[in-house]
DNA sequence: TAGATTGTTAATCGATTAACAATC
DNA sequence: TAGATTGTTAATCGATTAACAATC
């Protein structure tokens, strides 16, 4: 299938920067401040002004020349850039110590971005509530995504029962997944895989003292 | 310019590619497998061998032509260039469920990265243990990390807390901290910043729906 | 040996930054 | 208006990939 260019391919890294410009935009808001300048933004969150501008102009004109960026309608076209205007439902593999943590960000504001069901295989957890939510049995997976119309997985499970549980969200029809777990998961090409990993990123870390 | 030696930059994307690699080899090695092409490591990696051989290059030579990579000795020497062969010693602050999940990860194998103390200010959860580890309260930081030596921070708080501990943490001499609030932290250039954020992962992934 | 694979240089690709006309 | 700031093109920088001599 080549040749639907309607949008210019954009780069993960701009994707990226969208939510920071987002979370910062969003504080300069609650302390009322109506307007702000890429020079700015960029002195704040230690990016390059041009940058800013090219990323936000890959998606429209947003600003005024000589004013700056109105804040309330800039945080209104990322949100929906980002499709943060839409109800998004997202399903949480994993009710360990960091299932927990995860499904606490359920709190987020007026995020329309929702964990909506937990899920363990441990009996002893199964029928327990976190959040709000009763921890449902590993097996309840595909029904309850296709019930909830779940579109994102987290992997919040041990490294040895990831992939099959990546195999399980992808049969479930889940398009994007967030995995914790440290190891290289196997998807689809068709399914978007973005990994956070601590140990990872604590041992690059050790590498800078 | 014979005599000038050029320290050869070594980008960040570089050194977060190292713990991955290091640990497939460490699997394999699981696998009783001895040797490893750049080309089989990539396959599996989804990387291309020429940027491992180009990755693995800028500390030495480790492999032999023809052959490929010995396993053991590759994982000996990517974890000195990590520093993994020292003891290296973290203190975390937050002791909520992600706090309780980081502090899990200790239990990792034979590194020599250990959580060596856990920090809270809530009067309710002083003195209980996590993984064998008492919460201290905070304001003992600067006098633990000196006596354990630590050198690396992690960061586990609420977003408003998150600056406040930071400068703390540079207080108390850490040179390398890794963030997991959802904010953008000032500290001082000598100090490694890293930051891992949930809803920035989230709201990123929701873009590719 | 001959095939395989490294280490490294050169080519390519992509992302960041600078510069500036347009214009508020 | 005149200063400020965007959107965008051009220049730069850096990272990835290709290619290949060296050699196991």
């Amino acid at each position: 299938m080549k040749g639907t260019v309607k949008t210019p391919k954009i780069s993960d890294a701009v994707v990226r920067r969208l939510p920071v410009y987002l979370r910062y935009l969003t504080y300069l808001q609650q302390m009322n401040v109506k307007t702000v300048s890429s020079q700015q933004l960029g002195k704040f969150l230690d990016i390059n002004p041009a940058q800013i501008r090219k990323d936000l102009a890959y998606f429209g004109e947003f600003g005024r020349k000589g004013i700056g960026y109105e804040i309330e309608y800039l945080i209104e076209r990322i949100r929906a850039i980002l499709k943060l205007d839409q109800r998004i439902n997202v399903v949480l593999v994993g009710a360990g110590h960091l299932g927990h943590a995860l499904s606490n960000y359920n709190a987020y504001k007026k995020d329309n971005m929702r964990i909506v069901a937990i899920f363990d295989v441990d009996p002893g957890k199964i029928g327990k509530e976190i959040a709000g939510l009763t921890i449902e049995p590993l097996d309840r997976l595909k029904e309850t995504v296709r019930e909830k119309k779940a579109k994102i997985g987290i992997i919040a499970v041990p490294a040895e029962a990831a992939q099959e549980v990546a195999d399980m969200l992808v049969a479930a029809g889940i398009k994007a997944i967030l995995n914790f777990a440290p190891v290289n998961l196997k998807v689809p090409e068709d399914v978007r895989l973005h990994h956070t990993d601590l140990t990872t990123e604590l041992q690059s870390l050790a590498y800078y003292l």
